[in-house]
DNA sequence: GCCGGAAAAT
DNA sequence: ATTTTCCGGC
């Protein structure tokens, strides 16, 4: 079973709240996974990008990617130190594991992440993130771009 | 750098 | 509930 579609794509989705302003009703804040996947997904900068394995992700310039998260959560002190902290509590809740023995080298569970594909990956190359048990699931749909790994 | 406890912040 | 902050330990 593969995440893949014939020209080697997936979808990315996030919640359409996550673009919402914080003052906007109904919006909350954008969660640190979802900021990295949009970075990934947008090759943006050299801050971060993919490694050599599935979900596999490489933290270039963490002080610079701390910084955009600061920025993007309005904490100008972030650091990569807090951070990486932040990273760490994805650990237990399974959505991201350490690459071992590889500098600032993290790896994403899209298998636990990515529960649902809508209608189908291979038709319509859609992935919906969710970190719920799936007897609790609740789908936020909306679009997004798609990214070759 | 990386880990995870503890407490505070939101 | 998800970080943010701080930090002792490895």
């Amino acid at each position: 079973h593969s995440f893949y579609n014939d020209a080697g794509f997936i979808k990315v989705l996030f919640p359409d709240w996550a673009y919402k302003p914080a003052w906007s009703p109904g919006s909350r804040q954008v969660q640190l996974w979802h900021f990295l996947l949009e970075l990934l997904e947008r090759g943006e900068g050299g801050a971060i990008s993919w490694g050599g394995e599935w979900g596999e992700f490489v933290i270039r310039d963490p002080e610079r990617l701390a910084k955009m998260w600061g920025e993007r959560k309005g904490k100008p002190h972030m650091n990569y130190d807090k951070l990486s902290r932040a990273l760490r509590y994805y650990y237990n809740k399974r959505i991201l594991h350490k690459t071992k023995g590889k500098r600032f080298t993290y790896k994403f569970n899209f298998n636990k992440l990515i529960l649902v594909n809508y209608p189908s990956l291979h038709t319509c190359q859609v992935c919906i993130y969710n970190t719920r048990p799936k007897s609790e699931t609740t789908f936020h749909l909306c679009n997004f771009q798609s990214k070759r790994l």
